[in-house]
DNA sequence: AACGGTTGCGCAATCGATTGCGGATTAAAA
DNA sequence: TTTTAATCCGCAATCGATTGCGCAACCGTT
């Protein structure tokens, strides 16, 4: 069936179709009486405005791009809820793409973005954008871009962030004062920004104590799998006395490999790193972590970018530090 | 900065926006040498063409409608990368909606689609949602749909899913060839057809043996916490020689009960249930679980909306059971 | 009665891409 | 040389909603 438009209405009516438009935008020009009329047939027919033909005449979309490496089970779940949290208050619907942390398909994604109108991009990079040419043709046709999470120094981007460096020198400090000396830190891929800048925070903690072994290796691993086995190997190397982990993913590769190892948490081996803390409480022994709380930081990508969208241009463009994050203490450390 | 358009290049190279479509479109019309000329300018200019533009006039938008509950970290992120995976491959895009288990945001997620023309929707029903009316809107103007997960009996839908009946039967009857004889079912909203189902094999499966317990009541829980709450009570009231959980979710508020509980898995509590196949290897004890995939059910059930899409009314629309689950032995059980 | 002001609505363009149809030009056939 | 047939491109309508402008009809004033 066809679908009823403003024009089967005006021809009910006997009205123009803009007079028809007007009346269901409560436009003053409209006398009451007609306004009524258009409204009950309207509701009659089951009519409802095609998105896509008011798109194309207002120039935007109502549609957010989301683009993400990878929807797994740590981090973005909340980081989505918490950005649809925050869009559908406003009315704008959310556009999901996943670059599967390729720069090739993430240029492909934000091409998808700038076709289909959207009024704002909200961008986690994948381990390959170590530039933003490819976000600037956005920028040259003004769709704002928030980047979150993972950072692009001096790309000039608004970007929402935990303070990275901070969070793992507050976990390792920690770990430090209880007594901790054989750490293992445990990062993901070396190549992006937010794993300098934990590996950094981690290696400063390191410094400051005289005691600790600076001798034992950081520990790099992309997936939960490599996390697991190369841990393996760390413990039987290097007999570690602490693990520090800098994502959830890894962390559900830690454990495993700690148990078979028959470490014991936390008497032999202390463990904590940064979590978005659903995983903690399932995690056997529950472990202790700093709280890097996905839906939180989307809610605040989230309202960046409507600010950006709402005022273009009112403001430089900068960092968005999350500073709500401190360590959750469970039984672990 | 403006967009470039169809009409800059015509006005360009001095041809009529219609040559322009046409040359991109290789449209045989079209000379090789225009073509040439047209698509150089394309270039550079780079030009892209208007999806929403393109969409009003061809009445369609490439664009498929996601409805789930809630996105968590259980099972919805494996299946919405299943999706992902096909419909990349077809060039569609995913809107995705969250209905918070709550029937008005469904049934306004629903008017979001048509609104915007998507070319077929993907519906997780809510808990509360236990009739089609509110989808019949779409089928009114042939927008496809295609439920997954959970069943409408009747509606008329093409469904992708388990055999839930038989999934939780092969699990109970597994506990029983085990030797368990007080097995606790942990289940979630009791209203939901997927419930009832799930309940209905763990019930035949009990049924069938003349020494289990049927003494002790199945066991509803709507979050994890829940599931955690009172997974601890029934150890305590009914001393529970296994446990039979309906989803990942469930699973993750149980298994710390039942180590806050001491129960020792598998010697003292034997666990198994439904599960996506991530979470099992995560938690400790690894726990058996029926293999319900998140990731081919997305797949399956994109497929059947796209060939939906693209041959209408060819056949009667029915129910994909996915039959491929079985049972993939951990430590637990 | 003539004039300024309001009210209420229609006309037509517009957003950008697509497409049926027709027409002009040129090449090939008779 | 005339007819026929390709070849190549433009015209204009179309998708559906929105909006600037203009113009009747009617109001109350002096």
């Amino acid at each position: 069936m066809k679908r009823t438009t403003i024009k089967d209405i005006s021809l009910i009516i006997g009205v123009n179709p803009s007079t028809v438009s007007r009346a269901l935008h409560d436009h003053p020009d409209i006398s009451p009486a007609i306004k009524a009329e258009v409204k009950r047939v309207a509701e009659e027919l089951k009519y409802h405005p095609n998105q896509m033909a008011a798109n194309l005449r207002k120039n935007r979309s109502q549609l957010i791009g989301l683009i993400i490496p990878e929807i797994t089970m740590f981090f973005f779940p909340s980081v989505i809820r918490g950005i649809e949290a925050i869009l559908k208050e406003e009315g704008f619907r959310l556009l999901v793409l996943q670059s599967n942390d390729s720069l090739e398909v993430e240029k492909s994604n934000l091409r998808i973005c700038r076709d289909y109108l959207v009024d704002g991009v909200l961008l986690s990079l994948s381990s390959e954008s170590t530039n933003s040419d490819h976000i600037e043709e956005l920028r040259e046709i003004d769709i704002p871009v928030v980047l979150f999470d993972k950072s692009l120094p001096g790309a000039g981007f608004d970007e929402v962030l935990i303070d990275d460096v901070q969070a793992s020198l507050d976990c390792v400090r920690y770990l430090i004062s209880l007594g901790c000396r054989r750490i293992v830190g445990l990062f993901g891929h070396p190549d992006m920004v937010i794993t300098k800048n934990r590996l950094r925070g981690y290696q400063m903690a390191l410094e400051e104590s005289a005691e600790v072994d600076k001798s034992i290796p950081a520990l790099f691993a992309k997936t939960k799998e490599e996390a697991r086995n190369r841990s393996r190997e760390w413990i039987r190397k290097y007999n570690p006395d602490a693990f520090f982990f800098m994502s959830d993913e890894l962390a559900a590769g830690l454990l495993p490999a700690i148990k078979s190892e028959k470490l014991v948490v936390p008497e032999k081996c202390k463990v904590i790193g940064i979590s978005d803390g659903q995983l903690p409480f399932i995690l056997d022994p529950p472990i202790s972590f700093f709280h890097h709380d996905g839906f939180e930081l989307g809610q605040l990508a989230a309202r960046q970018l409507i600010y950006r969208i709402k005022n273009q241009n009112d403001s430089q463009p900068g960092q968005i530090i999350f500073q709500k994050g401190s360590i959750q203490f469970l039984e672990s450390a």
